[in-house]
RNA sequence: GGUUCCGUCGUCUAGUGGUCUAGGACGUCUGGUUCUCAUCCAGAAAAUCGCGGGUUCGACUCCCGCCGGAAUCACCA
């Protein structure tokens, strides 16, 4: 059994999380049926007015990004191309005529202008507006310049649809939609009729914004003689806040910004996957396999679902601890390019390893590094007031903090070995030594060593950052504190 | 307004007539992991299954009505 799917963008922006769902889930179902499924790309920029030129690199970029890959597309060809629907407009004009030959569809000469009052007329009588009952009694042979419209056959239709089960639509909505522009461009309605036909598609999946107009292409596919599709409505990827379809009017974020925000893609592809399907097990995480294996049609749920960053931001922390865990330090490593913080340019990267390594585990998103890291690279600012409000320190008088600080340097200084164990077992033995609780005396050294509002453990820290920058450090606060109190 | 779709913890969801005094995850709260932040672990609070009728020995699950929400009604996709 063939499975055909395809994504069909226009090129007029970015691709926000609001509608990836309806890249990922099609290709999902096409790598499912491994040999016999295909995944198709196709750019439908046919709105002259809306089309953004940058706009398909982008698309593309963020398909690449999230690890999607298609057997044909604008920029491979393959054998049903070309994939943009400008280049096809004979095809579409080809059939266009078939549907004239056969009166079931009109050239429609009737201008703007008419048609608005025509609308607004049905308005004031509070009637639906239908262009068929306008239909205009005579039509001139077609030729360039008017518009195509079809014929409509209103009548009450059934199909199914894989997610939303059976359904019906009265004669009420089907109209007589226009087929071909005064451009010569055809409509969405009609392209993607043809070139879903062309290239063989199996199954239509696409946001049910578009259930409402299925019954006319139902209609249309009658009067092509063309065997329906299965038709899948992906439920909407709704805002934060409210009930209301996601759009980039709500603010929905790129992709692309995603991944500067130092979201994993591996992440990003795992919750939005899962944003309305889940396999019926408990499992939360999973890789791209996995979902390919998994992802089933039918479990797709059929009501919106709400867009909930929290939960992708949890999740890219699982994806960062999962990735290091299972491939090791090197392959997180990799995907760290670009997250560094300014002062961290000149520094090796087996040092941005070791440092990478003892902060991973608290990063929710990879640029937490900028923010996190800068003490790693170059001497902290000293804010000795930090020190001496610290809930744990401001029990202290600054020149008990001055003879922690001078025991503390002696001790360390006396190390002859630097690694994390021979630091902990020298930090204990300065708990011994001074008698003070080690919320004193490492708050105390974790502060002076980084002035960050956090750290990793702190033998771990005073490991990476080295026995002589640890020194100098805690001269330095001594220094200052001493310098404070005069 | 017409048409169509949807309706289980705050959020994402499991659930296909009895195992549901409704399970998991995020978030929240509490406790633990020699400092902090995070991870991790343990635990808690949190859904009268939109409401009202029916069918049934029994309904979150089937039927009807209602209510609420959404989508759509372009020479945009």
């Amino acid at each position: 059994m063939k499975v055909i799917t395809r994504f069909a963008p226009s090129p007029t922006g970015y691709i926000h999380i609001g509608n990836v769902r309806s890249a990922i889930y099609p290709y999902l179902v096409a790598r499912k049926a491994k040999k016999d499924g295909k995944f198709i790309l196709r750019i439908e920029d046919t709105d002259q007015a809306r089309y953004v030129e940058s706009a398909t690199d982008l698309i593309l970029d963020t398909l690449k990004w999230l690890g999607l890959s298609w057997d044909e597309g604008p920029d491979i060809g393959g054998k049903n191309g070309p994939y943009y629907q400008t280049e096809r407009k004979e095809l579409y004009l080809e059939y266009a005529k078939k549907l004239l030959e056969q009166g079931r569809a009109y050239a429609d000469p009737t201008d703007s202008e008419t048609i608005e009052n025509y609308r607004k007329e049905d308005n004031e009588k509070k009637i639906p507006y239908l262009y068929r009952n306008h239909r205009p009694e005579t039509t001139p042979e077609w030729k360039e310049g008017i518009p195509i419209r079809f014929k409509a056959d209103p009548k009450p239709r059934k199909w199914h649809d894989e997610v939303m089960g059976d359904l019906h639509a009265g004669p009420e909505v089907q109209d007589d939609i226009i087929l071909i522009k005064k451009d010569g461009l055809p409509t969405y309605n009609f392209a993607h009729i043809i070139d879903d036909y062309l290239m063989g598609c199996t199954h239509i999946m696409r946001g049910v914004e578009y259930l409402p107009s299925t019954p006319n292409y139902l209609a249309l596919y009658e009067a092509l003689g063309i065997d329906m599709p299965k038709i899948v409505s992906l439920p909407h990827v709704l805002r934060p806040d409210g009930r209301k379809k996601l759009g980039k009017r709500d603010g929905a974020k790129s992709v692309t910004e995603y991944r500067e925000d130092g979201i994993l893609p591996e992440a990003m592809l795992n919750y939005l996957a899962c944003l309305g399907w889940n396999d019926g097990s408990e499992q939360e995480i999973y890789t791209k396999e996995e979902l390919i294996e998994k992802f089933s049609i039918d479990r797709i749920q059929n009501s919106g679902a709400r867009y909930d960053e929290t939960k992708l931001l949890w999740m890219n922390g699982q994806w960062i601890r999962r990735i290091k865990d299972e491939k090791g330090i090197d392959a997180l490593f990799e995907k760290t390019t670009g997250f560094w913080p300014e002062n961290a340019k000149n520094a090796t990267d087996e040092y941005r390893k070791r440092v990478l390594d003892i902060i991973y585990d608290r990063l929710k998103t990879l640029s937490d590094l900028r923010e996190m890291t800068t003490y790693f690279f170059s001497d902290p600012k000293i804010n000795i007031d930090m020190l001496l409000n610290n809930k744990f320190l401001k029990k202290l008088s600054e020149s008990e903090l001055g003879s922690l600080l001078d025991i503390s340097i002696t001790k360390l200084g006396s190390l002859g070995s630097w690694d994390r164990n021979s630091l902990q077992d020298a930090l204990n033995a300065l708990l011994e030594e001074t008698g003070k609780k080690p919320a004193e005396l490492f708050s105390l050294i974790r502060l002076a060593v980084s002035f960050a509002p956090f750290s990793p453990a702190l033998n771990l820290t005073l490991n990476v950052i080295g026995k002589e920058a640890t020194l100098a450090r805690l001269r330095a606060v001594k220094v200052a504190l001493l310098s404070d109190g005069e």
